[in-house]
DNA sequence: CGTATTTGACCTGCGC
DNA sequence: GCGCAGGTCAAATACG
């Protein structure tokens, strides 16, 4: 039974060993060992290898995929910039009371950006939403809500959302949910009051997500011929092959059908959705990268 | 059929 | 007391 692990990370294991990037490097890099055309280790799905050999040569394919590595990285760059930025300004950009302004909020290539006043149980999360999502006014954050109403404020013509934290049923806390007035683009969350239990599962969140749920539809269908596990932490997603056609190429034939270019953008997608909505993953990426500053910075003395 | 969402009605706090 | 705005309730509706 051949299988793949896509990801996997605990909140103790540096950056480089987090899911993002073994994803980056599993799919654009060719270094991970799944997609690797030389130094895949035997036994392994190249998750996002080539779909037909005969039809892109590797080289193509290590180039656009590199390509796509150079445009993502930069996107993570943006992120970490804004980070450190948010990190060192003495200003909040979004902080608890009332709407930050768009200026105020994260900047290009999106991403949710968090502030809380440390003892305060009131905290703004700014995110960008696709304005061509009709159903964005819903940030997701690892836990459940439920819409308990909605209602349009004098100051902004998009419609306001109120939730109640339906994981459990006496756990007090709310949030409500906005466009941004000035910027549609932006969703800004106010939240109030703190959990009573345990974070979501993150298991749970991951099996929600439509990528996921994409590949299980599939597998149902019987157009996937793997199995589909993921760990109780949620951090380990399995692809397991089973070869159920004796004497056929099950694992070449699983390679070619179950990574299709738009299961690859949207599984992308939703990872990287998933990790920047992870505090565990943000914390250890925030860790990672001042230990690096550190490391780049001859001779300075603090 | 059970659950989630929608939406108009109602409640509450605040300023005048 | 009145009106306004924000917040909540709950019946109706949609959806899987």
């Amino acid at each position: 039974m051949a299988r793949c692990v896509l990801a996997q990370s605990s909140r103790f294991l540096p950056f480089r060993d987090h899911p993002l990037q073994l994803l980056l490097r599993i799919a654009m890099d060719g270094d991970g060992e799944c997609s690797s055309p030389t130094g895949r280790a035997p036994g392994l799905l190249p998750l996002f290898g080539p779909s037909s050999p005969a039809a892109e040569s590797l080289e193509d394919k290590l180039r656009r995929v590199s390509e796509e590595n150079r445009r993502l990285s930069g996107a993570l760059d943006a992120i970490l910039a804004d980070r450190r930025a948010l990190a060192a300004s003495p200003t909040p950009s979004c902080h608890a009371h009332g709407n930050a302004a768009p200026a105020e909020v994260a900047a290009g290539g999106g991403g949710g950006m968090v502030t809380a006043e440390p003892r305060s149980k009131v905290r703004t999360v700014c995110a960008r939403a696709e304005p061509s999502d009709a159903d964005a006014n819903h940030l997701k954050d690892g836990y459940q809500w439920r819409k308990y109403g909605q209602k349009v404020t004098r100051d902004n013509p998009y419609p306001r959302a109120y939730f109640r934290c339906a994981y459990a049923p006496s756990c007090p806390v709310k949030k409500k949910v906005q466009r941004s007035a000035e910027d549609k683009s932006m969703l800004v969350a106010t939240y109030e009051g703190e959990h009573n239990h345990e974070h979501r599962a993150l298991s749970e969140y991951v099996s929600d997500a439509p990528a996921i749920q994409l590949l299980q539809q599939q597998q149902e269908a019987g157009s996937l011929p793997c199995s589909i596990s993921i760990n109780s932490s949620g951090r380990t997603i399995t692809l397991g092959l089973a070869d159920q056609r004796p004497g056929s190429n099950a694992e070449a034939a699983a390679a070619a059908e179950v990574m299709t270019p738009e299961f690859r953008k949207v599984l992308v997608d939703e990872l990287v959705d998933l990790l920047k909505n992870d505090p565990e993953f943000m914390e250890s990426l925030t860790s990672a990268v001042a230990a690096r500053v550190l490391e780049r910075i001859p001779g300075q003395i603090f």
